[in-house]
RNA sequence: GGUCCGUUCGUCUAGUCAGGUCAGGACGCCAGGUUUUCAUCCUGGUAACACGGGUUCGAAUCCCGUACGGACUACCA
């Protein structure tokens, strides 16, 4: 049983913020070792020193921890499978190409980068369409699969610069499964003889991740699409370590696409697209330019979250609002979609209404006080309560509150022209007066009283309900917007009521 | 260019593996209702099987081809 159990690892590159892509593979691998109850690993690639960004560990730790999504062992946390950055485990790679090139399936290589770049402008000169490292090619370069062995012990004796590389077979068919999208089939002769070893003393990615995987007890891999067609000399290092047996199962997932067609989406593309492709705000630490975030821009994480999850895979019926435990219940490889797909900001910010809406409005209130500090508004928090109770269903955002109840706490000082044409008579300055007696005279001041007595009065007197009703919004609001004007004349008091269609009225008039 | 992959409403998608209801849902958009405002909300509507062949009584579904799109093709991951 503890022999299977299911292992999975989050593996990106500290080489700049997470995107919201990266951000799905994660969420992913996260729900699909909860589903199993197994482990997530959080593991750094940082075997490209020249990449390296300042930041960009703690930025993905903390984006995923913005989601909900905690590592059972991996940077940051401890376990028994560490150390967890791959720059920590430098000393560990090395002997591992070793023993490929011992057993035959590895190679030293001397090229220069201009002797690289003199090959592939001469294969594409003789219009050859593989441009690559490979299998034909490296009988003219350099490297101690050409030289002879003692001129090959004279280059390491003198350290000369050199890669190891894969030696891939001349003709043989490497088949494998992918649990998203099927079979594969590739030719050896199709393919290069990946670098493994780096002439830095780094490990490149391929070998890296093969060894680690295989190290950590990896029982699944579940990565971007753009990895498929490494896949295959992954199955062969596999294969030359002798460990297919504990070789993990592969599912490449779709990517998420640029909205406007071209590409996949990249971390580059900023806030190019019209909106965030980062879960977190992020700043540069080199140009200190500011990447707009999910987070601040007003998203909840159980809403981003349960958007992001919904793109490439879908649980089969009709259900579109899950939490956290529902998604690790539901979870399946099987439902990953195989084509890639495109940012909705329509759909992820109904997902955030639907998520506000679920709140308290105790809850809404401690959000909301911030913003309200900072306008320098100190009112009662059972007043601000009783607003938001009122205004909330017209809020997607936090930040959407403050123009939605501003009026409740600063009388208008301006009046919307349109609304003036349109609903201001002759005689509306006559009708809100009386109703200003009327306010003045109510003992009960809540909405129902309010609602009763001014209709009474409007029958009474027969005069036009809507140019009342319009009238006082205007005078209390500044606007025609808002919910109802007995709601909102209850909770503005009403001696604050009569001040502002007092104001009001002065006001248009004179205009 | 080469290799690999994909393609259902504008978008996210169900249906494809086991061929057989007017291709279902959601977002958006439009209309109506509620609200004498605006928004929310409710109801309804709009809108898709990339194309061409084939197999079959019958194809979104299976096969072939084409087109389009994507990934990879670095001493980057």
């Amino acid at each position: 049983m503890s022999e299977n159990k299911v292992r999975v690892r989050f593996a990106p590159s500290p080489t700049g913020p997470l995107h919201i892509g990266g951000l799905r593979t994660a969420i992913f691998n996260f729900l699909f070792a909860k589903k199993h109850g197994g482990d997530f690993i959080l593991r750094i690639e940082d075997t490209d020193q020249n990449r390296f960004v300042k930041g960009a560990e703690e930025y993905i730790i903390q984006s995923l921890e913005w989601l909900g999504i905690e590592p059972s062992e991996g940077v940051g946390k401890s376990g028994q499978f560490g150390p967890y950055r791959q720059s920590d485990r430098k000393h560990i790679y090395k002997e591992y190409a070793n023993q490929l090139i011992e057993s035959g399936h590895a190679y030293y290589a001397f090229d220069t980068s201009e002797e690289l770049d003199k090959m592939r402008e001469r294969l594409q000169n003789e219009k050859n369409s593989i441009q690559q490292y490979n299998a034909v090619t490296r009988k003219d370069m350099k490297n101690s699969l050409t030289l002879a062995e003692s001129d090959v012990a004279k280059l390491l004796a003198n350290n000369t610069p050199y890669v190891i590389r894969l030696k891939l077979p001349t003709n043989e068919h490497i088949v494998f499964n992918d649990a998203v999208l099927g079979e594969f089939k590739f030719h050896s002769s199709q393919l290069d003889d990946k670098i493994l070893f780096k002439s830095d003393g780094m490990p490149t990615y391929h070998l890296a991740n093969v060894v680690d995987d295989y190290l950590m007890k990896i029982t699944h891999v579940i990565r971007g699409s753009e990895w498929t067609n490494s896949t295959p000399s992954h199955v062969l290092l596999y294969k030359y370590f002798g460990w297919q047996d504990s070789m993990p199962v592969f599912a490449h997932m779709p990517l998420l696409l640029k909205p406007d067609g071209k590409g996949k989406l990249s971390k580059r593309d900023g806030d190019r697209l019209g909106f965030p492709v980062f879960p977190l705000e992020w700043k540069n630490p080199e140009s200190e330019e500011i990447s707009t975030g999910y987070r601040e821009a007003g998203y909840f994480p159980e809403a981003f979250l349960n958007f992001l999850v919904l793109l490439g895979w879908n649980p089969g019926t009709e259900q579109e609002i899950f939490s956290m435990e529902e998604l690790i219940q539901l979870f399946n490889i099987d439902r990953i979609g195989k084509s890639g797909s495109k940012f909705d900001l329509e759909k992820a910010k109904w997902f955030n209404h639907y998520y506000l809406q679920q709140k308290t409005s105790k809850e809404i209130y401690d959000a909301f006080l911030p913003i309200l500090e900072e306008k320098g508004i100190n009112f009662c928090s059972t007043k601000v309560i009783n607003i938001i109770e009122l205004v909330k269903e017209r809020a997607t955002f936090i930040s959407d509150l403050w123009p939605l109840t501003q009026y409740f706490f600063e009388a208008p000082n301006t009046y919307d022209e349109k609304v003036i044409k349109k609903r201001w008579k002759e005689n509306t300055p006559q009708l809100l007066e009386d109703i200003t007696v009327l306010i003045s005279s109510l003992k009960d001041f809540d909405a129902a009283t309010l609602e009763t007595k001014i209709k009474e009065h409007i029958e009474e007197h027969e005069v036009n309900m809507g140019q009342v009703l319009n009238g006082l919004r205007l005078t209390l609001v500044g606007s025609a917007q808002g919910p109802s004007v007995f709601e909102i004349m209850s909770l503005l008091t009403a001696e604050e009521s009569v001040n502002r269609i007092r104001r009001g009225i002065q006001s248009i008039n004179k205009n």
